[in-house]
Formats: C-alpha cells, sequence, structure tokens
DNA sequence: TTAGGGTTAG
C-alpha cells in the first residue's frame, strides 16, 4: 500500500498533513481513487478545511462512491453553511436514486435538522426513499430521523420512527426527549424521561434545555436541582448554558447570580456558550453594567457575545452604546447576522433615528446580504411610525413581501393611538380586527381606539368577539425579588402579611402623583363601570402593590427590579414615571414587550410600547 | 464514514 493507514488516520485532524498527502496522493495518480479520494475528503472535512472537501468531491468522476459523498456530507455539515449539503446532494439522487447507503441517508437527514423548518417536503420525500431502500431497518438512520423531524417540530412523526427502532441506542432516547420537551410536549418527555435506560448528562441536558425552549423555565430549574442532588457530573458546561437561560426568561437575578458561581466553580467560565447566556441574563434581569463586566471578559468574542449585548443595550433604551457597540464588533471582524439587525433598528426606533436606522436596514440587505424577515419589516415600521413617519410606515406594511402579522399591526395601530391619528388608527384597527387577534392586548387596544373616536358600536363588536373567541384578559401580577426571595402580587390582591402597611404606602404615593397633576387614565379598563370603580381597579394593579412592598422591603436607594406578565399600562407608566421621582429610586420594570427603566421622572421607553 | 444535549430576536 503506497500510504499507509497510520498517516491517512493522523492526516484527519491535520490541515497541513491532509494537504501533504493530498499531494503526495496526486503524485502518485491516486487522488481520485477510492479508498484513497474519500479518506481525503474526510481528512479534510475533520481538518476544518470543508471547501478543500468539497472541491476535490466535486472533481472526482461520476457516480461518486457513497463513502466519498458521506465523507463530503460530513464537510457541510461541519461548515457554517449547511445548504451546501442539498445543492450537492440533489443532482446526485435525481441521476442515481439508488445510490444512498446507509451513512448518506443519516448524513443528509443530519443536514435536514440544521436546515429545519426550510425543505420538509424535500426530506420527507428522502424519508420515503429510505423506506424503500436495502437499508431501511438501520437504527443509525432511524436516529437521525428522530432528531430531525423533532427539528421540525413534529414530534409525533418522531415517536413514530423512535418506536420503529429495534435496539436501544441513547442517541434516539436523547434525541426524542428533546424533540417532547424543545416542542411544548412536557408530559410527554419527563415521561419518557422516566423510563428512560439510560439517564445520563446528554439526556438531562436534553430535557432541561427542551424545557427552556419551550417557555417552562422553572420546571427546567427545579430538574436541575434534582439532577445535581442525584449526584449526576456535570462534565461538560451544555447544561449550564441552559440553566443560565432559564434564569434570564424568568428574570431571577439571584439565581442566575449563584448558577454564574457555579460556572466558575466547576472553571466553564472561558466557554463562549456559557458567557454569552450570561451576558443575555444579566441583561434580561436588568443589570447591564454586569451584562458588560461578563462580555468584555470574554476572551474570543462571536456573533452571539456581541449581538447579546447589543440587544442588551437596545432594550434598556441605550442606543448610543449599541451602536457603538457595533462599530467595535465591524472593528473586531465579527460579521453581524440577522438578529444583530433587529438589536440594532430596535435600538434606533427609541431614540428616534430613523435615518440611521434606515441606513442600517439598506447595509443589512446590500453589505451583508441578510434577506429582511417579518421582524425586520416590523423593527423598520417601529421606527417610521413612533417618530410619527405614519403615512410611510402603512405605506411600508401595505407593500412589503411578506404578510404582516397581529403584532405588525398592533405596532402599528399602537403607533397610530400615541400620535393622535384616529382616521388611520380606526382603518388599522379594521385590519387587525379582520385577523381575529388571539392576544387580550390586542382586543384592548382595538377597543381602546374605537372608545376614543367614539364609534361604541365597534367597541361592543370587540367585546362580543372577546366573549365568542372565549379569549380572556389573562390576570395580571407582578413579580419583584429582594434578597434571595421572590414575591408575586396579584392585581387587587389583598392577602399579603404586610397588605396595610402597603396600603397605606400606595394611599401616601397617590396625594403626592395628585400632586403633580396627575389624573388617572381610565382606557385601559375594559369593563363598564363608573369612573370612581375604573380608578380603584388602576389603584390594585400588580406592579404598583409590587413597587410599595420593594420600597417598603429594600435597602433605601436602591434599584428596585419588577416583572410584570402583560404590557404595563399607560396610567400607571404615569404613576411609576412619578414615583421615581418621588422617591428618588431607580425603578426597572421588564413586561412582555418592553423594558422600562424610570428614573428621575423619565422612562427609558420614551413613552412608547 | 453515519445518529443525541448548548448561547442572541420573537
Amino acid at each position: 500500500m503506497l500510504v499507509p493507514q497510520a498517516v491517512l488516520s493522523q492526516a484527519r485532524h491535520n490541515p497541513s498533513l491532509a494537504q501533504a498527502l493530498h499531494s503526495h496522493l496526486i503524485k502518485c495518480g491516486l487522488h481520485d481513487r477510492h479508498p484513497y479520494s474519500a479518506s481525503l475528503i474526510d481528512s479534510y472535512a475533520k481538518s476544518r478545511l470543508p471547501h478543500h472537501a468539497l472541491r476535490l468531491f466535486l472533481s472526482l468522476p461520476p457516480p461518486p462512491h457513497p463513502v466519498a459523498w458521506s465523507s463530503a456530507l460530513s464537510a457541510c455539515n461541519l461548515s457554517s453553511n449547511p445548504r451546501l449539503s442539498l445543492s450537492l446532494s440533489l443532482p446526485i439522487l435525481r441521476s442515481y436514486p439508488t445510490l444512498p447507503d446507509h451513512f448518506v441517508f443519516a448524513t443528509l437527514f443530519n443536514s435536514f435538522a440544521s436546515l429545519a423548518p426550510l425543505h420538509l417536503s424535500l426530506a420527507k420525500q428522502l424519508h420515503a426513499r429510505f423506506l424503500f431502500s436495502p437499508f431501511s431497518h438501520d437504527d443509525v438512520v432511524k436516529s437521525s430521523l428522530v432528531d430531525m423531524y423533532s427539528k421540525f417540530s413534529l414530534p409525533l412523526c418522531a415517536r413514530a420512527v423512535f418506536d420503529s427502532i429495534s435496539s436501544f441506542n441513547k442517541a434516539s432516547w436523547t434525541a426524542m426527549i428533546s424533540g417532547y420537551a424543545r416542542n411544548g410536549f412536557k408530559n410527554e418527555a419527563l415521561k419518557l424521561f422516566r423510563v428512560a435506560p439510560n439517564r445520563d448528562l446528554f439526556a438531562w441536558t436534553a430535557l432541561i434545555s427542551g424545557l427552556v425552549q419551550s417557555g417552562n423555565g422553572v420546571d427546567a430549574l427545579q430538574l436541575f436541582v434534582k439532577m445535581l442532588r442525584e449526584g449526576i457530573e456535570i462534565l461538560d458546561p451544555l447544561v449550564l448554558s441552559s440553566v443560565v437561560g432559564a434564569c434570564a426568561n424568568c428574570a431571577l437575578l439571584e439565581l442566575g447570580k449563584q448558577v454564574h458561581c457555579l460556572v466558575i466553580g466547576l472553571g466553564f467560565e472561558s466557554c463562549v456558550f456559557v458567557s454569552n447566556a450570561l451576558v443575555d441574563m444579566y441583561a434580561k434581569c436588568s443589570d447591564l453594567d454586569a451584562a458588560k463586566g461578563v462580555f468584555l471578559g470574554i476572551l474570543r468574542k462571536d456573533v452571539v457575545s456581541w449581538t447579546s449585548i447589543i440587544v442588551g443595550s437596545a432594550q434598556h433604551g441605550r442606543a448610543e452604546e449599541a451602536l457603538a457597540l457595533y462599530d467595535g464588533m465591524v472593528s473586531a471582524g465579527v460579521k453581524p447576522n440577522e438578529v444583530t439587525f433587529v438589536g440594532l433598528m430596535y435600538a434606533c426606533s427609541h431614540v428616534g433615528l430613523v435615518g440611521k436606522g434606515r441606513e442600517l436596514f439598506r447595509s443589512m440587505v446590500e453589505d451583508h446580504g441578510i434577506r429582511p424577515s417579518l421582524q425586520h419589516y416590523t423593527c423598520l415600521l417601529d421606527l417610521f411610525s413612533r417618530s410619527g413617519h405614519l403615512e410611510e410606515a402603512e405605506n411600508l406594511v401595505r407593500t412589503m413581501p411578506v404578510a404582516p402579522d397581529e403584532p405588525t399591526w398592533a405596532a402599528l395601530l399602537s403607533a397610530c393611538k400615541h400620535h393622535g391619528n384616529a382616521k388611520m388608527a380606526i382603518r388599522i384597527a379594521d385590519n387587525l380586527l379582520s385577523l381575529k387577534p388571539e392576544e387580550a392586548s390586542s382586543y384592548i387596544l382595538l377597543s381602546n381606539v374605537y372608545a376614543g373616536a367614539g364609534m361604541w358600536e365597534n367597541v361592543s363588536k370587540v367585546r362580543k368577539m372577546m366573549m365568542l373567541m372565549d379569549v380572556k384578559k389573562e390576570p395580571g401580577y407582578s413579580c419583584i425579588e429582594l434578597g434571595k426571595e421572590s414575591y408575586v402580587f396579584y392585581a387587587g390582591e389583598t392577602s399579603h402579611l404586610m397588605k396595610d402597611e402597603i396600603a397605606a404606602l400606595m394611599r401616601k404615593l397617590d396625594e403626592e402623583v395628585r400632586k403633580r397633576g396627575y389624573v388617572p387614565d381610565t382606557s385601559s379598563v375594559l369593563h363598564d363601570m363608573d369612573q370612581q370603580e375604573k380608578e380603584r381597579q388602576l389603584f390594585w394593579h400588580s406592579e404598583r402593590l409590587a413597587l410599595a412592598y420593594g420600597l417598603l422591603k429594600s435597602v433605601p436607594g436602591t434599584i428596585i427590579r419588577i416583572v410584570k406578565n402583560l404590557r404595563v399600562c399607560g396610567d400607571c407608566h404615569t404613576v411609576l414615571k412619578l414615583i421615581s421621582t418621588i422617591t428618588s429610586r431607580e425603578i426597572y420594570v421588564r413586561d412582555t414587550t418592553r423594558y422600562h427603566h424610570f428614573k428621575e421622572g423619565r422612562c427609558s421607553c420614551n413613552d412608547f410600547w
């Protein structure tokens, strides 16, 4: 043999040896013969030289050997562009329909999984071809199918394949647990996890991460504690990045800090995935200084590191900082992605930088080749409408190449209301009404617009629709963290142990805000009741209860952080601004759509949310 | 040569 097997295997993780071997094989005239060509492709793939691997593969005479083909596909999957897998494979599949072996099938399903939700129809066609192939009983291929259907958000299809697997393998169990958990099938995920033959770190991570992704952060955190109690050793940091994410989603700053300590204790602070999650967690928990501290400590900042701090700064109304960070990102040679531009345009819309936002949108498309999504158009629309360019915003929503959804119309409607353009508001409200929204907040917005225009028939129509569609206004609650404990207050709640002190402070503050010209704005109260009752409802909104409790219990001068499950209403927003002046306290409120930073009578959202 | 768990928007 001209090339010993040892050399071939050494070249797998050694780029220069792979290239030297390639030269040698060209001299021997063997570079395009199997198995040498396949080994070379594999070496290039594993040496992280995917383009070398693909160039060699494409130079081979047809039909390709399946080993060379699957090695080339591995190169595609390892590269940052898994779409290459399809462009490479579709012509081969058309010309040689029976050529794929089990290795090719498994690697191709892996490619489809990483491209989901795109190309589902092609993926299903390939699944059909696999079923009619001589490899249809291969369990490794079936495991890749379980993972693929999970990533296509089709856990029932994944389960059907999973049930056809003949012998146990860890990969299929992990993929199925993850598939259930991430797609909102919490009970099925837990049930499968309980009977799993091997509950290793992979299975725990699949379950915990999946629950975080489907919005079950509290369940995920409880399971993480259980995992620690069961003595599962945290050998790699993957589960930690998800746990940090759970703290971020639930806005649990103190717990987030404890997990940060655990990350340091276990020696994973240099892992960029975990650091990125920490940056996001601190930003989402309203501690932007801590987020910056973690960000500055990341040695090799990637696009997610930069984007996390840009988005965090933007959400806290620090537009100039977000834009300066973007300049830093460009100088550091890190290419922005579609999420970066969402953050940047969000920053611009908050301070009315219309020209800059428009320029960023152009640059995203022309300089970075990013196709704008509905969310980018919604950002652009927000930018126009917030700064009063309502006609341009409406024109955009009617001409953009993607269909507007309920939040898009709601954003425009909110801007019309803010700028007092009743005529356009009614036009937009009619569009929103025709979409039959499911969100209670949209109905309230609609009802307010019609009520403002004196269109009582439509007000009643909106309320009837709410009843017909069984849309109920979710009970409002606010959460406040004090020390290591957090407290939840529901709107109108009067059962708290300190209810008398809370009510007394609220009355005192009410007197103070009225002295400063506050007049209750009851437009967000839907029910037919007299003015006094409407004002009473506002008075007991959950964020006010949480704030009063925070003022009573926290260390004077410290920041008060509140998280609310609904949007802050206009009236509470006015009151919170005034209270920040009266008490000389900074108040952060994270609601469902915005971050509000109340300080000295102003809010970082510029009264627009 | 093929299969499983991780971070940024919404």
